[in-house]
DNA sequence: GGAGGAAAAACTGTCAACAGTTTTTTGTAA
DNA sequence: TTACAAAAAACTGTTGACAGTTTTTCCTCC
């Protein structure tokens, strides 16, 4: 017993104060509490979170990477305003990087994996029954950032993660698809991991294609009904 | 008269410091003055720049977007030290990311699109005869960059400058090819612009699927050769 | 009342300093 | 030597302060 980990006990190994800032920041955006077009002073972020300005600057930076947040020099940062054009920006994109996930994933997926994307799922059913739909949207993202996993990528999983909460925020907030349809979104979970532990490549990649064609669709006639509102 | 710009002149809305840094930082990196595996301590390269660590931070926290740094919590900065896998991944990556942004490119490109591209190609020859590899590579990224800009497809370019660096990296570094290759390289190039100005998104994607693979296959060989050392 | 501009307030970019960690050097024993 | 531990040096994360810019408020004039 010769190793004393003074400080370093738990498996967090002391994260940068920056990042445990962001986790809670984009929380905040993600549930609404803060709206798209919100400015985000420096000095006021520094306050609520109690640390100085230095970690708040990287949490906002980050942010940036993932489209929630834009600025430019000398000007406040702002929550993002996305409108249709982005929608179809992130499904075009999204698109071409999960073919490819899916391609990999199904020869390199574990059976950790399916495990965890079996898990997922039944999450899924309890939270369209318990009817939580911003938990619902966590889960479905999070099926998908399995595969990306699965496939063994690291640029691509990186490429992912600067869309993923623009994918998650889409579906949190213009996802008024009834229960029905989110139920088949739910199903079409299923077939995806079915395809996958068949290790049928050609397979997952017409479902993954179906798929986000399917979600695309869902999203973009909600967001005729109602468009993201400038501040 | 009446607007007295007293600091603000050219096009230039004097950037912050950590854009110049990152800028120097890149060319010294992609010129190999700061090798592979190298360690970038903050305070060094503070003094180096003349500036504080603050924009040193924000400089290495781009870099590591760009993929040509790593680093973890409380170490040092290392400039990244890329293997076979990692030419595999990019290329897999850029495929995906290519083909989507010819068959946009292919549509929306314009006329000045095309006029940028011819310049680069005249720039190319000349080089080639010249004969300086390097900036033949910059200008081989810089053909591919009016592409992805071409697009009019906002994600999809930022997904490509953060593989740019990378790819630019492997050809300087590892581009050992022939004159006759290298020429070759730019015939490729010069079929594809014709194709996108035929607005043929077809003939363009098959174009450039053919143009990676064989970029791929010129780097791949390459590698054999030399391996990249770490440190 | 509304437009325009000056004054005040708020905010960002940058820097230097401090605490606590990691890395290197030095010293000691096998 | 070689291995290991202690001490010293170097380095990162974080903070508070200052300069200069942007944004807001307030005032004046039409």
């Amino acid at each position: 017993m010769s190793i004393t980990p003074s400080v370093q006990v738990g498996v967090v190994p002391f994260e940068p104060l920056g990042t445990h800032v962001l986790k809670q920041f984009r929380n905040l955006i993600l549930s609404g509490e803060v709206a798209p077009g919100d400015t985000l002073p420096e000095t006021e972020l520094a306050s609520l979170f109690k640390v100085s300005r230095g970690p708040i600057r990287d949490a906002i930076s980050a942010l940036e990477r993932e489209g929630l947040v834009v600025s430019e020099p000398r000007r406040r940062a702002r929550v993002v305003v996305l409108d249709e054009k982005d929608i179809e920006e992130i499904y075009s994109l999204r698109r071409s990087l999960e073919l490819l996930a899916a391609e990999r994933a199904a020869r390199h997926a574990t059976e950790e994996d399916f495990a965890e994307m079996r898990d997922i799922l039944t999450r899924m059913e309890t939270e369209l029954n318990e009817g939580d739909p911003i938990q619902l949207s966590h889960l479905d993202t999070a099926f998908h950032d399995v595969i990306y996993r699965a496939s063994r990528h690291g640029r691509l999983y990186k490429a992912w993660t600067e869309i993923r909460s623009q994918v998650t925020f889409f579906l949190i907030t213009r996802n008024k698809a009834a229960v029905s349809s989110k139920s088949n979104a739910i199903e079409e979970h299923h077939s995806l991991l079915e395809a996958l532990m068949s290790r049928d490549p050609e397979r997952v990649v017409k479902l993954t294609d179906n798929h986000l064609l399917s979600a695309y669709e869902r999203l973009s006639s909600a967001m005729k009904d109602s468009p993201t509102t400038s501040s």
